[in-house]
DNA sequence: CTGCATCCTCCTGGATACTG
DNA sequence: CAGTATCCAGGAGGATGCAG
């Protein structure tokens, strides 16, 4: 994550429209360790701090206050400051932020829905990792051409 | 990426019911520099290595085959060997793979659809970087509370 | 409580060279 | 063409200590 600006602006070959590329950029933005968590932990209601640190569990301060800083930059998060005595912030998701937990879940049924198959794959994968071979008599047969490529 | 093996059972704190876990688990397997990106460019037809290569633009063959390794350990793709000369190989995406690209494209359309307000929200935030700060006065009288915390 | 600064480690990923 | 192997730089991210 490192609070850097993300290269949607780097050289890039220009193939596809740019969706593909924006799309990627996006999933740079919210598809490291923590943002996820952090936007799904972060509601409706404002959060605090340490709050969002204890809930989530296992991210370290550095990585949270980097994330949130992250988030915040692009829109989708709202920084709070209560100079009181402790200090007191408060996150919150913008209607930005808000808008993207709904792809976002999406993504995450997908994951619940799809989670034994994916872990089904990765044992028969670990079992036996070499792609499935065809002769050429069978590629032809099936493909009806396995000939001349270069 | 590495073909290592997705830490979903490492030692998590078990907060929430594992489905955030399990969001950012997948974000972890689609959410690298590539796998995206291969996984559009598959799209229905098989795919050869080095059209893949060619099309996605600016991937290291090394990249692109960790990409696919992964992917293909995960079920979302299948690798079809030709032993010819000179060899050819087929990747093409499965069942699973397609499911995912649904997911992926709401993302995408996420992204495309508010690219233009988090690049508004960028220019922002690097202008002034500092989170909206509220007095005690005004925080008691927006939130009727700003005491004793610890 | 919130967070910045520093150090340090490991992984990601690019470049390059070599094999079948 | 389709990889594998090696080397290497840079960044992600944890641990710790300090500040407001």
């Amino acid at each position: 994550m490192e609070p850097e600006h993300i290269d949607v602006t780097e050289p890039m070959p220009l193939h596809c429209p740019g969706a593909c590329k924006t799309v990627s950029g996006v999933l740079a933005r919210i598809g490291d360790k923590w943002s996820v968590l952090v936007i799904m932990q972060l509601g409706d209601e404002p959060r605090r701090f340490n709050d969002l640190k204890r809930t989530i569990g296992g991210i370290s301060q550095r990585m949270l206050t980097l994330t949130l800083r992250g988030l915040e930059r692009d829109g989708l998060v709202t920084r709070t400051i209560y100079p009181t005595i402790p200090p007191r912030v408060d996150y919150r998701l913008t209607d930005l932020g808000r808008s993207l937990r709904q792809p976002v879940q999406a993504l995450g049924q997908w994951a619940m829905g799809n989670l034994k198959a994916i872990e089904r794959a990765r044992s028969t994968y670990d079992a036996a990792p070499a792609g499935q071979i065809f002769g050429v008599a069978e590629a032809s047969g099936r493909r009806d051409d396995t000939h001349a490529i270069g």
